[in-house]
DNA sequence: ATGATATTTAACAATTCAGCTAATTATTAG
DNA sequence: CTAATAATTAGCTGAATTGTTAAATATCAT
């Protein structure tokens, strides 16, 4: 159900700069500094985008070996699930709209004429 | 490919209340005043999300019987394609996440300056 | 300790977005 | 023709979003 984890879901993906963080990630875990580098845009800027999709729960943050100044981001792949699941309900449209279709080509029949109160 | 697609996709589909309308019209084609009615905002805001699903290309207008007042609105799922296809392939990151594990573990026993816990 | 580096938080300006009411367009009905 | 209905466009407001620079926090290096 979790329509609320869906909404932040698809906020949290429907801004450019936070899907070129996550193909980004695709390829390997990244510093912050290496994503800023990446984008065109400054370090707090890319800092807010990362915290997004961090509460968003699409990506995770990890220590990394003897820098503790660094973040290390990473893919959360199981956040992706809820909108791939929804997804699918959506293209599983067809058995509906057939339903709709028979019903509205009934209804045509039944009252060929206006129909008002 | 088509990164603008999918941007215009995914902006669209980040508001709840054109997500509703997506829901809606998997059951069968609504008029925008039936959305209306399902919705609690006012007509001109539906119109507005209706427009925006619609140059989105997530929905479609349609012309209907007697009445070329009514606009009836139906889904359109060849435009949630590309959305689908991104999100496959971000889910498919694992290949490289194995490669990166991989060079991760090589470097951290390459230098062994165990640290903390 | 001092200074450099990596990242985040604070404070603020500019833009965009969603909502409303009122007006407009188009069509149907009497 | 006139009134009613369906939906959209116009114009306005407040909230949210994104970006910037400056400051803060934390850690590493000398």
């Amino acid at each position: 159900m979790s329509g609320i984890h869906l909404d932040t879901t698809l906020m949290a993906l429907a801004d450019p700069t936070r899907r070129l963080v996550i193909n980004a990630l695709r390829q390997r875990p990244r510093r912050a500094g290496e994503l800023v580098a990446l984008s065109d845009i400054s370090a707090p800027a890319m800092s807010r985008h990362l915290k997004i999709l961090r509460t968003s729960g699409l990506i995770a943050e990890e220590e990394v070996e003897n820098d503790a100044r660094v973040r290390l981001y990473r893919l959360q792949p199981e956040a992706f699930a809820d909108l791939q699941g929804w997804l699918d309900e959506v293209q599983s449209f067809w058995a509906g709209q057939l339903d709709a279709f028979k019903a509205h080509v009934e209804s045509k029949a039944a009252k060929p004429k206006g129909k008002r109160k």
